[in-house]
DNA sequence: GCAAGGTC
């Protein structure tokens, strides 16, 4: 008998051979591949694994407008960085062959479900299905595991079902809606803008969109906040009680009344609070902590997390847990930590904290008889995860890390130690004065115990000083002051509360998340680094969107998915049924964005060329971000083009910022490589001494007849046109010489008003 | 070209 074990990924493939049996052979195919031959109970059994998803659906005919007949095929056929897709398939079709049963082995959820399902179906085919059972766990451990392998169950069709029907309904309503969008801005403008809409995208979006209308209708409000500047003290500034105080009459006489009194001290109470440890992360907590310390993306956290797993310095980021359970023998991850002088200190003052001797000097204290065998406790938070515990080192110590993995490896690894420290002592003073009868306090904290924030680096700590006060002293008042404020508009999100946001309202998946604030931002639907600002072009999609499919902008669309393919896995409805509504669902959608294209792409473009207006022209006109097909690169460039001829190149990867340049009031520009990044001012030129110097012509123009000016740029010296930019020639100087005989064929092109058909 | 979901 042979039996073959699928699994979801090569990580679990490892867990599930080990448990099912200590002497598993690790083998290889082709270059990438691992599985795993073992015996039991008498069978020979092959585990391997897929790599996620490998199949994906595509259009049945791709020449259609709008496409709602879809077939699989394998992933690599539709995204070519998938390559490495092929050789798992390889793998998976030649194991099959001389398989009798087969054992699906993936998570347990619907995508699960799907990719054991599609993997076999589509290397083997029927033969496979109907010889399959299918293992159901909730953790990868040993028990869990064999315990899922004795009672297989049978593959549940339905779930398959469900998850084809997620896939095809994600497919028609994204993939139509998108198309639809870009339609319109093709038939109005001639234009190739590339809009995009999906279920989750969309209203994701409109939250964004939301809080930007809250803020523009925000009316502010004036308060008046009262406070009294202690003499004697440094810094020390009492309160009024009543803290905002809306009705100007009042803040006005508390303040007229208390010009130039005493302070009478009525109470003074010091109490002291307990802070618990830090729990361990899921993929959000490490994203949003690494969003906080570093400022780095959600999807640079996970990318680099990724790259940590799979070097096997850190656990499997993709996980929603915030346990640690014992199974993972957290003691022995400490002690290899402890091999590296960085870690070692913090770990031995953990167990002394919490009084517990290290696993290796406990062998011979019990011996003893003394301290029995306590072992260390990590404090955790609620979230589990079916498939994974949190995030963790797993004691292999990284040899060559950059910058930014081991400020992440940092990060984790000072988490994971700091779990199992002990409590941080806040001591907090409240002081309640009296001024002339109207009521002032303040409050000082200071750490009396650090605790695990010794173990943390991450956090800023600052300690206050308790004055020397007790009841009845009088306190001399140095200034008092009504400041005049304004009540705030709520915040902008940025890419840590949102993500955040998204959790909550269960948009995505952990997975997914960051690379959808990724695709708004690529979609120029929004920007900003510190704060997510929607732009013109974004307010209008969700406008367009919520009058042509208000489902798409409300979430009532997640919500609507989410209960039929409930039913479908409670066989209340069929798959097909569920299809079908959603294509004619979204056929009334394309017919009325349609009638209407002319309308929706003039809005969309015209948002979109607002979108990108970063500042005033001096003739008059707007400087904006254009995109030339030529160079395949943006620049900026003015809106009365071709009468003003004013333009800025743009370095590869440059931002501009909001920020203003001092000297001639252009937007600043960041550029350069994501560690050595630089800020300067738009033109290159601003700033230099020699700021009316006039380029040095060396020649002629191969292509236009215009002079050649030597140029000096952000990298350096160039040679380009006068007649830029209706001429686009610019060469090195070294290749000027060598070419300057050569003429160029190519035409020279009208200056891109914006991404223009390529 | 287009979605969202897995994964390296």
């Amino acid at each position: 008998m042979n039996e073959l074990i699928i699994c979801e990924k090569p990580s679990s493939s490892e867990k599930i051979a080990k448990a099912l049996s200590s002497k598993a052979n690790k083998m290889k195919y082709g270059k990438k591949v691992f599985y795993w031959e073992l015996e039991k109970d008498g069978k020979d059994i092959t585990v391997l694994s897929a790599v996620g998803h490998l199949f994906s659906l595509t259009p049945k005919n791709q020449r259609e407008r709008f496409y709602f007949d879809l077939k699989w095929v394998p992933l690599y056929e539709t995204d070519k960085s998938k390559g490495y897709v092929k050789e798992y398939l390889a793998a998976i079709k030649k194991f099959t062959k001389k398989a009798d049963t087969f054992v699906h082995a993936c998570d347990y959820d619907i995508e699960g479900t799907l990719i054991g399902y599609n993997a076999l179906l589509y290397t083997v085919g029927q033969k496979a299905i109907d010889n399959i059972s299918r293992m159901k766990f909730s953790t990868l451990t040993k028990k869990d595991i064999l315990a899922a392998y004795e009672n297989k169950i049978d593959l549940d069709l339905n779930q398959v079902d469900s998850g084809i029907a997620r896939h095809i309904l994600d497919f028609i309503f994204g993939v139509n809606i998108s198309k639809a969008l870009t339609q319109s801005v093709r038939s109005a403008k001639k234009k190739f803008l590339k809009l995009s809409a999906g279920r989750v995208q969309t209203p994701s979006l409109a939250i964004l969109v939301e809080r930007e209308k809250e803020i523009q209708k925000f009316v502010p409000e004036p308060f008046w906040l009262i406070k009294a500047l202690l003499d004697g003290y440094k810094d020390l500034i009492a309160d009024h009680v009543d803290g905002k105080i809306f009705d100007k009459k009042k803040a006005h006489e508390i303040y007229e009344k208390c010009q130039n009194q005493d302070a009478t001290v009525d109470k003074v109470k010091v109490s002291a609070s307990k802070r618990k440890p830090p729990i361990p992360f899921n993929l959000g907590g490490l994203q949003s902590e690494a969003y906080n310390v570093f400022g780095y993306s959600p999807k640079k956290t996970q990318t680099i997390a990724q790259s940590l797993y799979t070097n096997g310095y850190t656990s499997y980021p993709r996980t929603s847990s915030q346990k640690l359970p014992e199974t993972l023998e957290l003691e022995d991850i400490l002690d290899d930590l402890s091999k590296s002088s960085l870690f070692k200190p913090h770990i031995d003052e953990v167990y002394e904290e919490n009084n517990i001797d290290k696993p290796n000097e406990k062998a011979s204290e019990e011996a003893n008889g003394s301290k029995a065998s306590k072992k260390l406790k990590p404090n955790q938070g609620k979230k589990d995860d079916p498939a994974h515990p949190a995030i963790h080192p797993t004691g292999i110590l990284p040899k060559k890390l950059d910058d930014d993995e081991n400020k992440i490896y940092q990060l984790i690894t000072f988490r994971f130690i700091s779990v199992f420290s002990v409590d941080a002592v806040i001591d907090s003073m409240r002081a309640d004065l009296n001024i002339v009868n109207e009521k002032f306090f303040f409050r000082r904290k200071q750490y009396s115990f650090l605790g695990w924030l010794k173990h943390y680096p991450f956090r800023k700590l600052e300690n206050e000083d308790f004055p020397e006060i007790k009841k009845g002293d009088i306190l001399k008042v140095k200034k008092l002051t009504s400041d005049e404020k304004e009540t705030k508009p709520p915040a902008r999100y940025n890419q840590a509360s949102l993500i955040k946001e998204l959790e909550k309202r269960e948009l995505g998946t952990k997975a997914t998340r960051a690379d959808i604030i990724a695709k708004l931002f690529d979609r120029d639907y929004i920007s900003g680094t510190k704060q997510i600002e929607v732009n013109s072009l974004g307010e209008h999609i969700v406008d367009t969107l919520s009058e042509y499919a208000s489902d798409l902008t409300n979430e009532e669309l997640t919500r609507s998915f989410e209960r039929d393919l409930d039913k479908i896995m409670d066989e209340k409805i069929k798959k097909y049924q569920v299809i079908d509504n959603a294509k004619e669902e979204v056929k009334l959608i394309l017919n009325d964005v349609d009638k209407n294209q002319i309308k929706i792409g003039e809005e969309l473009f015209d948002a979109y060329q607002e979108s990108m207006i970063i500042s005033k022209c001096a003739c008059g006109g707007n400087l904006s971000i254009k995109y030339s097909p030529r160079f395949k690169s943006n620049f900026i460039g003015c809106s009365n083009f071709p009468d003003c001829d004013v333009t800025y190149s743009l370095p590869r990867g440059a931002t501009v910022l909001k920020s203003r340049c001092d000297k001639c009031g252009l937007p600043m520009i960041s550029f350069g490589s994501a560690k050595n990044r630089q800020r300067a001012c738009l033109d290159p030129n601003c700033g230099k001494e020699n700021r009316d110097y006039s380029p040095e012509v060396i020649g002629k123009c191969p292509e236009c007849g215009n002079d050649l000016l030597k140029r000096s740029g952000r990298y350096g010296e160039f040679i380009g046109c006068s007649n830029f930019p209706r001429c686009k020639f610019t060469s090195s100087i070294e290749d000027l010489e060598k070419n300057l005989s050569k003429t160029d064929g190519s035409k020279s092109e009208q200056n891109a008003d914006s991404k223009t058909e390529n």
